[in-house]
DNA sequence: CGTTTTTTTGAGACAGTTCAAGAATGGTGG
DNA sequence: CCACCATTCTTGAACTGTCTCAAAAAAACG
């Protein structure tokens, strides 16, 4: 199974078989974490990123009443803070949602990619500021969309994330996140995302029984969720 | 006068003489644009990145219903748009909150600067690092905290963003910003704003009269809006 | 100084919250 | 493989923070 990174970059432009290489050897361990554990704790200042290959995992805070709020989603081929290698202090923890399997980049060997290979540099630049525009992206919704817009539009580009790593399957995707995890998402109560849902469900927008998600017509929740992919950099050009 | 930006990265880690020279020779003009002007568009396919020598923009997003989020805002040495750099197409709108004295740096310098430099490219990359960790808190504070609260913390944030560049005198920063771009920028109707900064006024927490922002109680202030500077990474380090 | 923009105030409306409890699910050990 | 326990989902009802609308006061601008 191809490493789901590079299954990412690919899909932003071209990688040579070397650079492919590069980032193959990167990887010293593999490491499994369980669901509700944390990979990385918020103050920490770790001397490797971690690479997300398979399961869900969130960046958060907590706040000082206890309330969390959730700042990142994660899917496979999601650096989970590759951020660290220059930001250095965590200033926030990350927490799988689901068993994680997940690969170390030395943060040395970050720092030999960017002395020796300029354009996989600004790949993994890149990979940061596409994290960088869905922070933006949720900022708006959550500023200035309802509640079930918002829902709707972190439904779409969940949807078109797991896709463009090849975890849909047609119009499906597994999306293992509870109700209280989707509200520290989206700054909600579970209570109203749970009206949320069955409110997109009722309009026969979504489908979501258990951990299967299916979008049952998706040009009517792009309209709802006010969607537009162009943040998420899908497409294919020299960077 | 010292190019803010060297002011404000070498706030984060030493530059050589020879990578501050590359820097202000990046630069390849500087225009002037006036407020409530457009930098940069929404869609736009910049071939240069525009750097804040002066003056006050912001990032922002308009929704369908037409209401604005400003997903940033930024004083002098910050980059507006440095991630159309490999990003290409722009998510947002740059908008020049009051006049704005603007230096363009081209794509092309940009590239040469990541194929020769990879210190000064980590500190270019740092810098757009810095630009998420910054979003990832105002979600934190969207999601999680009273709007009194939040503006607390962005008051926070902008009077040491402001102090970083060298634009605080003592306890008081220039911030023409209106209370409208204030509700834009907080998620809020432009009315609660104005109550919300009166109950900080009442709390003798801050004074705010014409553009003169004063602090009048920083350690309180920092309380109710739960603000800790570490994601702004003020430390000088290796990097 | 007149005009526009921004700030301030009041009052009613509403989206989303809180609290509380019951129903459904799913995982686990015997 | 079933029974049990814990977690998650769902529902109802009262509550509240923030919004909307509207208009006056103050400030900034040309």
């Amino acid at each position: 199974m191809t490493n789901p990174l590079i299954l990412k970059l690919e899909q932003r432009d071209r990688l040579s078989d070397d650079e492919k290489k590069v980032l193959e050897s990167a990887i010293t361990r593999v490491r499994i974490v369980e669901a509700d554990e944390d990979i990385v704790r918020e103050g920490d200042r770790p001397n490797e990123s971690s690479l997300l290959l398979d399961g869900f995992a969130a960046r958060y805070k907590i706040v000082s009443n206890g309330r969390r709020q959730i700042s990142a989603l994660h899917v496979p081929g999601d650096f989970l803070d590759l951020h660290s290698f220059l930001l250095k202090t965590m200033d926030h923890g990350v927490l799988a949602l689901t068993t994680c399997r997940i690969a170390a980049v030395p943060h040395v060997t970050l720092e030999k990619i960017t002395d020796e290979y300029p354009h996989l540099t600004r790949m993994l630049w890149l990979n940061t500021l596409i994290d960088g525009a869905i922070h933006r992206e949720w900022l708006t919704a959550m500023g200035r969309l309802s509640a079930t817009a918002h829902m709707a539009h972190l439904i779409c580009e969940l949807y078109l994330r797991l896709k463009a790593v090849g975890r849909a399957e047609g119009d499906m995707v597994q999306l293992p996140i509870t109700q209280a995890e989707l509200g520290d998402t989206l700054g909600l109560s579970t209570v109203h995302v749970n009206r949320v849902l069955q409110e997109l469900r009722k309009e026969g927008l979504i489908r979501f029984q258990g951990d299967a998600l299916t979008i049952l017509d998706w040009e009517r929740l792009k309209k709802v969720g006010e969607f537009t992919s162009t943040y998420l950099s899908l497409q294919n050009e020299d960077r």
